[in-house]
DNA sequence: GTCTATAATATGATAGAC
DNA sequence: GTCTATCATATTATAGAC
């Protein structure tokens, strides 16, 4: 009997347990793929890594590439999820202000995804290309057509959308890509909970309300 | 008598023809690095992309991680270059206007070295590391300054010059390293003239000036 | 300075025992 | 499902002729 069913379906655990090897390989993956690139990295160290041999991580996923693609879309289904909460009910202020710090709080805990999406982006998103220009395109397309409206309202100081939106991702990612650099220079990382929040506070400060003293606007 | 003589020197034209293939060879290292990285890019495919043989390739740059370091210091200059043209003497909205237009300038024309850099500080700068704690971690203090002094006079809103810099450095590289993403959601690039010079005004306009209007700002 | 071997190793993937 | 070989190839680097 149990010799025709699937050896995943034999036993309540074994499914489970099967998934959970699975994930830790993927865990390990992230964290070489992240450092060195799909070419940089080897399955010997990840297999490493992971606890498993070179083999048994091959068991699990049949090539190198199936292994990275695997890790790519589970990073891609985080990465959407701050945008989607973007909500046009809110005033601007409170929408735009959350979603910084919830990026920010992205670039904290998930360090290495951000940066194996900022790899992948680098070498051209030969994975990902596709899934960007209609997925991410019509979410983008989405939360433009809000900020428009909150523009139209008087709510928004005229603005291109996708250029804020542009802004918004490059200011956030950095401080998980370029940690290193803050690090040699502030001394200090977004663990640190006094940084994170002066983090928050200065890109909501300088986006929301700009530099210029009002004086010097009226000119 | 010329045989005692280095070979560089030997006759007038010899030094530089060297020197023009060892830039050529850098050349393409540059492409082929910013791609791939360190490990993923391969000596063969650079001797190739350069037209030399990977073994003459080799007898100019003794190891492959000589010539990479040879790369990412000549890449070093040109990015300290758009800090140090910020002038304490202009004012402020003049002084950051002209820093990001230079910053956008570089991501248009230097899209490699943008993403070689990038690719580094992901992998932690096992090389630069010294190079930021010392040389651009003092350049960054004594912009600090400058800004603190802006502040002081009144021209300027108060903001944390660090994170403000961050901003700026996020928001300029992400056309170069995440230009991939932009294209696919704007279907343009900084080639573009007009996305150029509206990629420019929209930075300068929400980090100068901020998004929300004066009337929110007064409560 | 440039080339043809070639050494020495690392790596992705498979075969087959258990 | 897991392991021990092992293959086939790619890759950095060197030796030595010209």
């Amino acid at each position: 009997m149990t010799s025709i069913t699937p050896a995943t379906a034999a036993s309540p655990g074994r499914a489970a347990a099967s998934e959970a090897r699975k994930q830790r390989i993927r865990d390990a993956a992230l964290t070489l793929f992240s450092r060195f690139g799909l070419r940089g990295a080897s399955l010997d160290a990840i297999a490493d890594q992971a606890g498993v041999s070179k083999t048994n991580l091959l068991y699990y996923f049949p090539s190198k590439e199936k292994l990275y693609v695997s890790v790519l879309q589970q990073i891609l289904e985080t990465w959407l999820e701050p945008m989607r909460a973007i909500d046009a009910d809110q005033p601007p202020e409170a929408a735009i202000g959350h979603y910084i710090r919830f990026k920010v709080e992205l670039s904290r805990d998930h360090v290495q995804a951000s940066r194996l999406f900022c790899l992948e982006m680098i070498q051209g998103a030969p994975l990902l290309k596709e899934e960007l220009r209609n997925h991410l395109r019509a979410l983008v397309e989405e939360k433009s057509k809000v900020i428009e409206g909150w523009i139209a309202s008087g709510s928004l100081l005229p603005v291109d959308p996708h250029h804020l939106i542009y802004l918004l991702w490059g200011t956030t990612q950095h401080y998980a890509d370029f940690a290193v650099q803050i690090e040699a220079i502030s001394g200090r990382t977004l663990a640190d909970p006094d940084f994170f929040e002066a983090t928050v506070d200065n890109i909501q400060r300088i986006v929301l309300g700009g530099l210029l003293p009002r004086t010097n606007r009226d000119a």
